[in-house]
DNA sequence: AGTCTGCCTTAACGCTGTTAAACTGTCAAT
DNA sequence: ATTGACAGTTTAACAGCGTTAAGGCAGACT
């Protein structure tokens, strides 16, 4: 009936759907409908459903990466701020995209390949390409890490979880420094705190640089 | 006819049971195998399956808060680092742990409150609760990042995915930088590269400290 | 004209989480 | 001792899941 389906319309329509109802909504017959097609007809072009999410997880770091490549190279910190930021918009940009794209399997590998550049840019800041492997190694567990925990927040705050509830279990009168803390850690909106954090990050990475003289 | 059935039990059981099929394996059904019981016996004690790996998480976070609050006070440093090593112990403690218990709902306040005597105790070390905060979020995000990572890469191995695939797959010798940096990071076990990144966290962490005066 | 190949559909399988209803045992009150 | 209530489990069933097998239909090539 409805020809002419590709891998990239695929992906389209499943990053649609994921977006529309979640991790638990993304089914093979969802994203088949949205395309005009039933279900089977995807198994033509795909070997199975987890292979259909590796491609979304690449077309995801695949726009990190192009985001980040393009960031103004007028510093190290600055270049890995931008990769930081890069890959927070990324992950965040769809429902759930933190929990589904960490740790997925690359499909395509010219997202290694546009790293090239970056590490022999890094290099002559100081940075040995073993040093800048360790920064984005770094930067990149923080970053999914913090994601997921943002998007859990956000999903537990949609189910009712609030700040004020877990004051309340917590008992703030005889735990005043966990009260405080998780005052803190709910203060602001989610930029300005991971951009607290992603600081601290990469404080830590600037010794990695100074360390290699 | 098997009576006696409990939440505590029915947590050893899917533990058990994740640790020997993994994250896919983990169903009602094999759960209530396990413990000599048909599936629906175990809504009688749970909501639902959230609500089981809600309390699995639990139970592994509380694991990790214990072993944290257990770690001698020689220093801040060490202090940070036990948690983050008790941390990563707990998290690849089980199969697909990283991935289960990241960003789970805790079910038991009694794993917060643990906190109090720590962020006490760095208080009289230079951290504000603000910046104790901090430090443990930061981590947490990167524990957790670097968890789900390590243990994707595992799987990945498992499933024939290594780094001479990798190398080719990028092309060695137009990328040499590249390569490099997928050596490295592939270099040594898991637990040498989580200690040097590890090393870089804490390095960030240092300067969160010394802020306050 | 006929066959072949590419792409899709229909039908079906076994498995999943979950609910409703029926059953069994235990303990308290009569 | 009998009845009743209740906790805890079973059986049966449902809708939905990923996936496969078989068949159909269009257009290209011989």
């Amino acid at each position: 009936m409805a020809k002419g389906l590709t891998r990239d319309a695929m992906v389209d329509a499943a990053l649609a759907v994921l977006d529309e109802t979640g991790i638990e909504g993304l089914t093979v017959r969802a994203v088949a409908e949205r395309l005009g097609v039933k279900a089977p007809a995807l198994y033509w072009h795909v070997r199975d459903k987890q292979a259909l999410v590796d491609e979304m997880g690449t077309r995801v770091w695949s726009g990190i990466a192009a985001e980040a490549a393009a960031v103004p190279r007028t510093g190290w910190r600055e270049v890995c701020a931008g990769y930081a930021w890069a890959a927070r918009r990324g992950l965040l940009a769809h429902r759930d995209g933190a929990r589904v794209f960490s740790g997925t399997y690359l499909t395509d590998a010219e997202v290694l390949r546009q790293q090239e550049g970056t590490l022999a840019w890094l290099g002559e800041r100081g940075f040995t390409a073993e040093a800048a492997t360790d920064a984005f190694a770094v930067l990149t567990a923080f970053v999914v890490g913090h994601c997921i925990e943002e998007q859990a927040r956000l999903q537990a705050e949609h189910d009712g979880y609030t700040l004020a509830r877990r004051a309340e279990r917590v008992g703030a009168d005889e735990h005043p420094l966990v009260a405080a803390s998780g005052r803190h850690m709910f203060a602001g909106d989610g930029g300005t705190r991971f951009d607290a954090l992603l600081r601290v990050v990469l404080d830590g990475i600037a010794g990695l640089r100074s360390e290699r003289r």
